[in-house]
DNA sequence: TCTAGTATAACTGTGTACAATTATACAATT
DNA sequence: AATTGTATAATTGTACACAGTTATACTAGA
């Protein structure tokens, strides 16, 4: 392993990325112990920038410090899941209406062309894309925001709620088909400057996507129980 | 330096806990370097747990890193502020509503007699008291919500606000005397169980006092300037 | 005096070693 | 069989060393 400070990625940064990416893919299963030294034989790297990478995740909560202080990927809870969506509705709402408030034709043109695609994929019934679309058009409200703190904490709650999605059974009955009408409503109000308005169809857009989150956390629970 | 787990707080935490002091309450200000071999000297401690304390420090953007790796303490802004002013309002204005429909009797008559110590002080023009007891009934109202995720956030908010604080001079014109009138009305409306109006009124009060963080950040980046 | 180039120093990123703590396995006792 | 005590192993927390990179100071030339 090389250092460098410019250009390429940190030994830390890479192996952070990496183990959200495992956590939030459902790779890593929430209770899962860690073992550091294990960890760092597996990416051929130090315990040291190894722990780095893992004090990041435990900030981030995917991961959590036993009072032995050893770690484990963190368990999943519906209270914790209740509690990411209340902030992620409160946060999402903020920033719509300053994406709202700013946006230019330019924007809107592209929040158009995204919703049209993303409902086109609800109508063909493919939710990997419906979930696709709708990633981007939130992101492309971040970015419209232009609210940095706001942003970095939906990128954080977001990653979260990504790992609801994917410790759960496939469930494949998402609810594309409402999430695209309400995608619709919400672009055309963004258009229309409403930004009120688009504040709270995002706060309920985002707060109809909690049940799908619940039954998935508390499947997994299930199977978990079961072993 | 000795190592523990448990009961003693670890060299790691307490090396954060004692910078992030620092930042917060004004002694170490906006964009002064960070040299780690200084740091461990003075903290007599090695670099490895200084780096950690100090990637804690950088998640929660109180300190930054350079393109060439080096760290300094995060530079204030007003852009900055008024981003995390809005996460604090909205955030504020979630825990407040679940506060409010989380009260029970107890809860209330703690707040109460928060509040009418609050006015007191105020009335006295001692404006020291006016935020303490102002952080009180804060951190009252973030237990009765029991909404960990954002309660979480709004205490990095509160660092970095509370920063704002102690980098400007010390103005005495507080707005003491608004903030009293405000939490007054704010107590009754959730003894009241108006949760709706509740979060209304505490986006506002948060609101409110933002100026005044404007115009502390302004004065400090003036007088930087100025040297 | 300014610029370019170079040697040196300072600093960060990472690997390794060791100390302190915690967990585990096993024997002895009841 | 259950429990307690003890030796051992495993694991984390911290110090330290070194490599690679960036900054600095100094010299030479125009």
């Amino acid at each position: 392993m090389v250092s460098s400070t410019q250009g390429r990625i940190s030994t830390k940064d890479y192996v952070y990325l990496q183990l959200k990416k495992e956590i939030v893919g459902g790779e890593l299963l929430p209770e899962a112990q860690i073992n550091e030294l294990d960890l760092s034989k597996r990416f051929d790297i130090s315990r040291t920038p190894l722990r780095e990478a893992l004090q990041r995740l435990e900030i981030e909560e995917l991961v959590v410090r036993l009072p032995n202080g050893r770690l484990k990927i963190s368990p999943v809870s519906v209270e914790d899941a209740r509690s990411i969506f209340s902030v992620r509705s409160a946060l999402e709402g903020l920033v719509t209406k300053a994406a709202t408030q700013n946006s230019n034709e330019r924007d809107l043109e592209e929040l158009r062309l995204l919703t049209e695609l993303l409902v086109k994929a609800a109508n063909l019934g493919n939710n990997e894309d419906v979930i696709y679309y709708g990633d981007q058009i939130h992101h492309r409200l971040y970015d419209m925001s232009q609210h940095k703190f706001a942003v970095k904490i939906l990128n954080n709650m977001n990653d979260h709620i990504m790992r609801y999605r994917r410790i759960g059974p496939n469930t494949s009955h998402t609810r594309s088909k409402e999430a695209a009408k309400e995608h619709l409503e919400l672009y055309e109000t963004i258009a229309a400057g409403n930004a009120e308005q688009a504040e709270k169809l995002m706060q309920k857009h985002i707060n109809n996507s909690l049940d799908a989150a619940i039954q998935s956390i508390e499947a997994h629970l299930q199977t978990q129980n079961c072993k």
